[in-house]
DNA sequence: AATGAAAAGATATGGGC
DNA sequence: GCCCATATCTTTTCATT
């Protein structure tokens, strides 16, 4: 879908807070509110917006610890499966193929060190995996959405 | 901040849909909408709730490319310095220090390779760099906000 | 301290143009 | 795309537990 500088500056203030109404992002761009919701609708069912979530403190609801861990597999191992093993462990908030000496990063979040423990365990049990190289984060220094060129 | 068991839900259901009214949650946690209200405001200024925002595709934003930079530094440097240039950068989403051979990890989107390459450049022009390791993103596999135990 | 009910104002949303 | 009408939601006030 082909998105015009408007639809980007209405994605861009959507990104910077989700529950703004449709009259305040139309006063900003210059459309009436129901061509906003439109606009907003049409995003939406285009798949350009997959939803509308809220950034919570990872350490207010209990998940202290975090870690990025290097998964290295075996020759035959398809994206498909690790996504499929990945998914299985609500622990992981992110997962990719990479480029370079591993084959896939897995993100994960965890209550604490023995939790983070256990869910390694769990991923090193996966057939495919021959071995992981973990980071364990020790400061979240930044952490943002995707930016949208805003055009202003 | 304590949270409670209502609380909780009240969270896992603003992750899920940030534009939800008071009154479905209200529905769903058995509460008045005035009620949710109330608990939500007290979420934000406690800061469980760090804001809403809209989960766009990359990809229809112009964003193609994603990497991961293990950065190696200088022994002086210090996480704020890390912070404050990569937050100089808007390519960078994700910053964080590291245990391992890293000193931090940074995750950076982008247009295109070249302009991934762009970024990394700046990224090693920093003083404190000595070295990079970069993992381009060959696929998404998952990605999700952060897990809150939702106790149903 | 937290809740629900009610009321007023603001917002969402569909239809007509 | 805009304007308008109505339904829904937000937010404050107030009384209750």
């Amino acid at each position: 879908m082909q998105l015009d500088a408007v639809d980007q500056r209405i994605v861009a203030l959507l990104v910077a807070d989700a529950r703004s109404s449709y009259a305040d992002i139309g006063a900003k761009v210059s459309l009436s509110a129901p061509a906003v919701k439109r606009r907003v609708d049409r995003l939406r069912s285009s798949g350009v917006i997959k939803g509308f979530t809220t950034v919570v403190d990872p350490a207010a609801v209990g998940w202290t610890t975090e870690a990025f861990v290097e998964l290295f597999c075996t020759g035959r191992t398809t994206p498909a499966q690790i996504t499929v093993a990945a998914r299985r462990h609500p622990e992981v908030v992110g997962a990719y193929t990479v480029s370079g000496q591993a084959d896939a990063l897995v993100h994960l979040r965890a209550a604490d060190i023995g939790h983070l423990e256990q869910v390694l365990e769990r991923l090193r049990a996966e057939p495919f995996v021959t071995s992981t190289r973990s980071m364990i984060v020790l400061s979240r220094l930044v952490e943002t959405p995707t930016p949208v060129p805003a055009l202003e």
